[in-house]
DNA sequence: GGACTATACAAGTATAGACATGTTGATATC
DNA sequence: GATATCAACATGTCTATACTTGTATAGTCC
């Protein structure tokens, strides 16, 4: 654990704490649900007050960024709440199970540094290159799908050279790295003017976001930005209960 | 006996180990009336302490997922239904998770004739009577979903006379028609123009939709439209690979 | 009056150790 | 074969200690 920095100026002691933290976790440093450092660690490393650390702490947990359980530490926030559970379906497979037609437009296939919030998450400096496609799929013709997606090149390492007309990057990358986790966020959002032209909609129309990442073996594999267009596509789950009742 | 996995993030310990024994029942991987480690087996397997395992596990017990016997060892309850109180989540639940409080304003109840789409959904003609429910769930004073509820009145006949400011409509139900089934349909839309109003948001916002229907022994008992906006709320999921692939 | 410090106490969590009590199975003994 | 004994292991329960956040109060400084 890296120490808080704070630097010097004219903000009062808390707030520059405050901007401390922030700091950290927008660098990525921090990273989600991961535990920062507890109130008197930071008052003995800073040497101030344990109100003042108190302060900052409690400030930044009102409003979302941080979360505390009493007895047990401070946590980065921002945590999923939990709630639908869905499967990693392939874009190409369902189509297909529609009886229609998919295919894929390459935007762009690249070997990227990897921006700070992509890089956190794979858990790297910012230094370091990833893999970085952008396709379109269609389902016959029609646009459904917009695929932005970083890949660690250590897990996939001829992942650029895959034909993704042929192979969908989900598809070449359950074979070559077996799931073993995952995590869906879903967002609702206007999409940006170029992801519009893409995907042929007009700016005004929602869109659903979904970032999905996946892990094999315990290391991030992928992480995904998935557009839909909201007028074309809902994204569904279904549970039985087996265990009783 | 495969490990026990915990995944770390801002709960105690002993409830990350509640979680993490949960899943395993629920994947099926520990089955009804099997025996689970021993405590001793998890301190050696998790690094922690007895008494920490202890806990988790009389807390499980006292719900009755878990039977423990003294001098032979613990195993799995019978007919605990445990799979969807982890996916159909309670939104007052989930807000106070976060530390804030919730708050219910009814804007509807009645008993209502059933709209054709809804009525074809319970199986009904449309001259069948539902009761209908609208309410808005605020986190901190600000609204964060409209719910609105369809209940089939035969599998909760006293649905309309409770109290949706104390028990949300999600907890009665689950405790008058024990859960046997649900299915999520997820869009994004934009909101009417009334729904922006209550939910004060926007007109142009755009907004998660989740279709959420919930089944209790073979029968429809519920279907629901519950909006999100999407700047104040995302859905998530996450899994760990039980079933492989 | 706000920022900051210092101090104190409460309550929740986790560890470590200890001892009691119940169950099981192997072993020695009758 | 039946039985008593013992060791190993399981849960049940209790201490003590340490560390965490939650909260309140009083005082100092600018």
């Amino acid at each position: 654990m890296s120490a808080l920095e704070i630097d010097d100026g004219p903000l009062p002691l808390y707030e520059r704490i405050k901007r401390g933290i922030l700091a950290k976790i927008e660098s990525g440093a921090w990273g989600r649900d991961q535990r920062i450092p507890s109130e008197n660690e930071l008052v003995r490393a800073l040497g101030v007050s344990r109100m003042t650390v108190n302060r900052a702490f409690s400030e930044l947990a009102d409003d979302g960024v941080l979360v505390r359980i009493h007895g047990v530490g401070t946590f980065v926030g921002g945590g999923a709440p939990l709630a639908p559970l869905m499967e990693i379906r392939n874009i190409a497979e369902e189509i297909a199970e529609r009886g229609h037609g998919h295919s894929a437009t390459l935007l762009c296939r690249e070997v990227a540094l990897a921006p700070v919030e992509i890089a956190g998450q794979f858990g790297m400096n910012s230094g370091r290159r990833l893999f970085h496609t952008i396709i379109v799929h269609a389902e016959d013709g029609l646009p459904v799908q917009l695929e932005d997606r970083y890949v660690d090149p250590a897990a996939a390492p001829a992942y650029l050279d895959q034909d993704f007309s042929l192979v969908t990057p989900n598809q070449y990358l359950m074979g070559v790295a077996p799931l073993s986790g995952g995590e869906h966020l879903v967002e609702a959002v206007l999409a940006q003017d170029w992801e519009c032209r893409h995907l042929r909609i007009e700016p005004a129309e929602p869109c659903l976001l979904v970032r999905r990442r996946t892990w094999s073996e315990g290391r991030l594999v992928s992480a995904a930005r998935l557009l839909y267009p909201g007028s074309r596509y809902r994204l569904g789950g279904r549970f039985e209960n087996a265990t009783g009742r």
